[in-house]
DNA sequence: ACCTGAACACCGTTCAAGT
DNA sequence: ACCTGAACACCGTTCAAGT
């Protein structure tokens, strides 16, 4: 029995931050309109006059979040201001995990989402890429991270971790050896195993410029 | 008013087919436990005999997708048993795109979800990387594949487009100069840029190992 | 202008009952 | 063993009404 909260008026602006924190706290399933409009002790209807609908609030919230990616001033080499572009998206992604999804799903964002696509084209043609592979690599870049990030989010997806399925059986390791040797090794650690793809990207693209 | 068909049994074998061809047409949320069991022409109860809950389905749903990929027999170099097994990965996915999502957040899913693993961890092995860095290259590989498919099969993320938001006056030229000039060019070729950033990150990985 | 109340058309799932 | 029927606790959203 959550405790309403009395609110002096009823704002677009506190629905999406009550909106996000209970999305930070419990996760995305747990965010419903009755639930949030309970929130401020509201009747459920009270929401849709400052809200489209479900769809409108959960688009407005991961635009919330994608304005909020502190991109580092450019400047110093390709590298590095990609690297730093793509270590700021995640980040922020890492902080508010249960958005993540609404980012992906989302039909309409801020213009903000198209500020690494900005900054990879920018370096890219100072580097000295063509255009084309200019898109791509930013395409590349953009689905590694939200990828790593998307797994990392959700335990690095229960289903195809292979420490976890090796501690249950799931791992034949006659079928898999090599899957089944590699597995339990140890912890997983995500920014080391990041910060490798984003160097084995950045290489491989060093290679069709160099 | 959907006509209901007439089965003799009801089967688990039965109910997933229908649930993925259903999930294949119509998505994954049109896909309901009372709108499948009106399919058999059944009781939504009927469904429980065959099926823990709606989780079970979906996760059984996901498996079977899994293990219908064909991943090429291996042999060749490393760079194209590994390229082959994710094209392999990528081209199912295609074929049932409202799985993807399924796979992504299924908590357990058949061992077969291990063969990509396993082929990446031996290939790259056997070209001499180690084995931490094979298990990370592994994970940028697989969260790159999944990412395209993503991103793909709901048209390129509506959200995340840049074509589109600049039909739609979202992105000013002003703000992101690169993004408006490169956005409208063409349409996107999703095969070439998948093997764009897969040959990336090949030759990325190449460079660790000579 | 802003919120309420009742209602509608959905969900997944439990539980007891039928055959 | 397999399916039904009624019920429960939820959803998002509409529409008319209150203040």
């Amino acid at each position: 029995m959550a405790k309403a909260r009395k609110r002096p008026t009823l704002t677009r602006e506190g629905l999406l931050n009550e909106a996000l924190s209970m999305i930070d706290r419990d996760g995305a399933d747990a965010l419903s309109m009755r639930r949030l409009a309970a929130r401020f002790g509201v009747t459920p209807m009270a929401l849709y006059r400052h809200v489209g609908g479900k769809r409108d609030l959960l688009h407005a919230v991961a635009g919330m979040v994608v304005d909020r990616i502190a991109y580092p001033i450019e400047g110093g080499d390709w590298r590095s201001s990609v690297a730093g572009c793509f270590q700021a998206l995640r980040a922020t992604c890492l902080r508010h995990p249960g958005v993540v999804p609404l980012i992906e799903q989302a039909d309409a964002l801020p213009a903000s989402i198209f500020r690494p696509m900005e900054i990879v084209l920018a370096a890219l043609r100072d580097a000295g890429l063509g255009e084309q592979d200019a898109v791509r690599a930013y395409f590349l870049l953009t689905t590694f991270t939200i990828g790593q990030v998307s797994y990392q989010t959700r335990g690095w997806a229960t289903g195809v971790d292979a420490a976890e399925a090796a501690r249950h059986g799931r791992l034949d390791a006659d079928a898999f050896p090599n899957a089944a040797r590699a597995a339990p090794r140890q912890e997983w650690d995500f920014d080391a195993s990041f910060a490798f793809g984003l160097s084995v990207i950045l290489s491989g693209l060093a290679g069709r410029i160099g």
